[in-house]
RNA sequence: GCGGGCGUGGCGAAACUGGUAAACGCAAGGGGCUUAAAACCCCUUGCCCGUAAGGGCUUGCGGGUUCGAGUCCCGCCGCCCGCACCA
């Protein structure tokens, strides 16, 4: 019996589509394009099952998108820059350049040898100083334009090492590496102007057709429009007042206190005469910069025995809180608390004593008996205890809040957003230097264009804390480009999400001496379908979204959207193993008794299977690709990551389906091999007679083409999957003999070689190979069906009894009328279940079901 | 906390717009081939009652709409993802 010998295979396909240049494109306008773009990977350093489906499912919409006749791009590169590589140089003392680089070429190689059709030729690493330079140039536009800018924000500070941190680096509110309580601390940073979009980025969500839908949501509600006022309250005692957004002016008769955030001037100012109010400031502080961290914080307030004045009311003062939940970037840093109609609000009200005042009563309320219990009241209904708003809807009461509020200057209406400029700039090192020089007389002075790129330094230091550049002994002197004066370079970085905000349009010619070609942009763009994982539905795509229209407006390019197209997979997940003492063990460390228990293979310890978790390091349920491809060849690997889930939910790794896909890779290749001799010499025409069954078969070949081709249209690559496998298992039922049953058997095989294509590109190519073909498959064309053989000409309906299936009856198409009826009834299913009544109704839908009603 | 999603046999899942629930596969059981094992091939397999014919039940839980609900609506429960300096 003979095995398909996936290594020779695998690397005589994969070298023979490099030596014929399969992949690589250009612009031709004699055909349609179709750009597709997988997420670039960060070179961790390996590749993990995560990025073999990731780029498994690109595989197949490139493949398959080309064999429909379009002009495919499919593009690969690295996202180099990052904090892993500075983390590795302080853990091993390698530089990050040289760990990038190493790591760029282990994973090239591993993610070549899973045959995908990238065309390599357009391969870039955005720490390359040919990609880095460019959005040096980007920055200084966004300069001029105004749409990058300076001001201060909040870091994670690390007072040990006198370093920033990044969130992931703060953990339970202690650095990582010092184990210090971490503070917030304000600097001056730089900033990209996206609200300035803010408007655009959200009603252009609703031309993204070809999102999903709750990814649109995301972004939606991420922007967060709301439509509401500021309100100026007066401060008793002091000239100035305190200024708060709020979505519901029409519940100010129910507000009981004024709260602003811990890091919102007034309590800053009332701190320094005030060491309990600093105290409670810094107590904040230590919550971290992450709203999760803020939100998920007990409530607490601090009242600074300010007394706000009520607006409408005269005589009615609020007391004004410090509160921890009040975030300093939404809104003006200030609210107001309605306890009646705000969960929130209603809790911090309990928790200090203060009055609880429905001003909303639900319409079939009493408005002289309703109350607040332990939920406030969010729906809609009726003022009530809110003098000239008395007896209004909220939306009437909305803005009669707000005339009454303009008329008395203490407000006015307004749009806010949630949404919050992009700070971009890094306190490290790996990453792409931002070119502005500091000068003491000039100020902020953009680096010439001429003497871009500035390149990152390669001697710097990383074992001591900081940032690097800063320290550097020569790096961040440089003469002021106005003024000629001693000056200092900016020595921060920009985010990472900065490179890939645009690297889809280099890849449309990676090797031009501006950003991109206009040329090749305008061919290309957008990326027809981009695909990567649900982690990135709002910060990156968000970004992306705004950067593309930043170089819109700055003449760069013509589209707005850079992806016409989303696709989110799921993750890959695997069981996880414990030892006795609570320790993650490897798959590899524990053995499967027949018992179904596990045991620790050296210790032979008992071994604990938890649940399936997505596969990390941490957690060591990893597999490696790698070893996989290795054992079963990457086209196996390919299908049991296309074949068992659907593509946007979670996929469980299994050995027993890994194995099960190898099995059908042999099943597959056995079929159609074995008698490929008499196979390979069968001519490609139909004989013009066909027998019943082969006719059958040669309908059923045609429906799995039409099938499989729908599937792959609509991401649904399981179903593709399952559908092959059923044309395989009739293809080795086929066991007629005649010119009619070689024809279809070729013509069966063919087609299997064809719809697999996609997802097994090598076995496939060799199949084709057998057959007899001089040319390859990645140049076939898709195969077509034939509408006379999709029709079929009987049906099987379902015969119900009051929607209870009794029976099933073949008919032929279209079938129906009273002669049906009377052929239902007659049916002795239908006869017991009716039970001598009478038929009061016969529903027929035609070619599916018929009802019958008693 | 806020926002978003998911939940169907022992397991991964399928069921297109409300119309035969469980396609395809995994695991399991039985049989064949073999000195034997592996590989391979064939059969059975949602659960319960029944020798069978047949009947009842079943899509996380509880309600509702409908001739008919996995699918639509309302209310719960459980799990997962994101939250702006991880990428």
């Amino acid at each position: 019996m003979s095995r398909y010998n996936f290594k020779e295979a695998e690397a005589k396909w994969q070298a023979k589509w490099a030596e014929d240049g399969c992949f690589e494109v250009a612009e031709d306008t004699s055909k349609p394009k179709y750009y597709v773009l997988e997420m670039f990977p960060y070179p961790s350093g390996r590749i993990h099952m995560g990025h073999v489906r990731n780029y498994t499912l690109g595989d197949v919409v490139a493949r398959y998108k080309s064999a429909r006749g379009f002009n495919v791009l499919h593009p690969m590169g690295w996202d180099a820059f990052g904090l892993p590589a500075e983390n590795a140089a302080i853990e091993r003392g390698v530089h990050p350049a040289d760990w990038t680089k190493e790591n760029i070429a282990v994973m090239g190689a591993q993610l070549r040898s899973l045959g995908l059709s990238y065309d390599w030729d357009r391969e870039i690493a955005t720490c390359d100083p040919d990609y880095y330079r460019h959005e040096q140039k980007m920055f200084l536009d966004f300069l001029a334009a105004d749409l990058a800018y300076r001001k201060e924000a909040w870091v994670n500070w690390d007072p040990v090492e006198n370093t920033v941190l990044a969130n992931e680096q703060v953990i339970d509110g202690l650095g990582w590496r010092s184990g210090a309580v971490i503070e917030k601390r304000l600097l001056s940073q730089w900033f990209l102007r996206i609200t300035a979009f803010a408007d655009e980025l959200l009603y252009g969500l609703e031309a993204l057709e070809r999102w999903p839908e709750r990814v649109r949501l995301m972004q939606e509600n991420w922007i967060n429009r709301s439509e509401g006022a500021y309100v100026h309250f007066g401060l008793k005692g002091r000239d100035d007042g305190l200024e708060v957004f709020t979505t519901r002016p029409d519940t100010l008769f129910g507000a009981s206190f004024c709260a602003v955030a811990a890091n919102h001037p007034l309590a800053q100012e009332l701190a320094r005469d005030d060491s309990r109010l600093a105290a409670f400031n810094t107590e904040c502080s230590r919550l971290g910069t992450s709203e999760e961290a803020i939100e998920t914080a007990e409530k607490q307030g601090f009242d600074t025995g300010l007394r706000a004045i009520h607006p409408f009311v005269e005589g009615v003062e609020l007391p004004v809180y410090v509160a921890n939940f009040v975030l300093m970037e939404y809104g003006t840093g200030a609210i107001f608390g309605c306890p009646g109609h705000d969960q929130r609000d209603l809790e911090f009200a309990h928790k200090y004593d203060l009055r609880v005042v429905p001003v909303v009563a639900p319409v079939d309320a009493d408005p002289l008996t309703f109350e607040i219990g332990e939920d406030a009241y969010h729906g809609d209904g009726t003022h009530i205890n809110s003098a000239f708003l008395d007896g209004l809807d909220i939306v009437e009461a909305k803005a009669a809040a707000i005339e009454r509020l303009v008329k008395l200057k203490a407000g006015r209406s307004a749009i806010t957003f949630r949404l919050r400029d992009w700070g971009v700039s890094r306190q490290r090192y790996w990453g792409c230097p931002i070119p502005v020089i500091k000068c003491a007389t000039c100020g902020i002075v953009p680096v010439p264009e001429s003497e871009l790129p500035i390149l990152l330094p390669d001697d710097v230091s990383l074992e001591q804390p900081g940032n690097p550049l800063d320290h550097h002994p020569t790096w961040k002197h440089a003469d002021c480009p106005q003024c000629g004066q001693p000056a200092q370079r900016e020595t921060d970085t920009l985010d990472t999400f900065f490179e890939s905000s645009w690297y889809f349009a280099r890849f449309c010619s990676p090797h031009a001496g501006t950003a991109f070609s206009r040329e090749a942009v305008d061919y290309w763009l957008p990326v027809d379908q981009y695909i990567g994982g649900i982690e990135h539905a709002i910060l990156h795509l968000l970004y992306a979204r705004f950067f593309t229209r930043a170089l819109k407006s700055c003449g760069y390019l013509s589209v707005k959207e850079p992806f016409a197209g989303l696709f989110t997979q799921g993750m890959v997940c695997h069981e996880t193993f414990k030892d006795e003492d609570g320790g993650w063990l490897y798959p590899e460390q524990v053995t499967a008794q027949t018992d179904g228990s596990f045991t620790h293979t050296e210790t032979g310890a008992r071994a604990l299977v938890g649940r399936s978790e997505s596969m990390s390091k941490s957690k060591r349920n990893i597999v490696d690709p790698v070893a996989i491809i290795e054992a079963y060849g990457a086209d196996t690997a390919r299908l049991f990551m296309l074949s068992d889930s659907p593509p946007e939910r979670d996929l469980e790794w299994t050995t027993a389906g890994i194995e099960g896909a190898w099995r059908y890779t042999n099943r597959l290749w056995r079929l159609i091999t074995d008698p490929v001799g008499p196979m390979a010499t069968i001519g490609s025409t139909r004989p013009a007679e066909m027998g019943d069954a082969a006719l059958q078969a040669c309908r059923s070949i045609h429906r799995s083409i039409a099938v499989v081709t729908d599937d792959l249209e609509k991401f649904r690559f399981n179903r593709a999957v399952a559908r092959v496998r059923e044309l395989t298992n009739l293809l080795g039922e086929l066991d007629g003999i005649g010119d009619d049953f070689a024809w279809v058997r070729r013509f069966g095989a063919e087609t299997a070689a064809k719809l697999i294509g996609p997802m097994m590109p090598h076995l496939a190519e060799e199949i084709w190979h057998q057959l007899g073909h001089e040319t390859l498959l990645v140049e076939a064309s898709w195969p077509e069906t034939e509408a006379e053989f999709l029709v079929e000409d009987s049906v099987t309906v379902a015969v119900q009894v009051n929607g209870k299936l009794r029976a099933t009856l073949e008919l032929s198409r279209d079938a129906g009328g009273t002669s049906l009826e009377n052929q239902v009834l007659a049916l002795p299913g239908v006869v017991r279940a009716m039970d001598g009544r009478a038929a009061r109704k016969v529903i027929v839908v035609p070619n599916k079901v018929v009802n019958v009603v008693v």
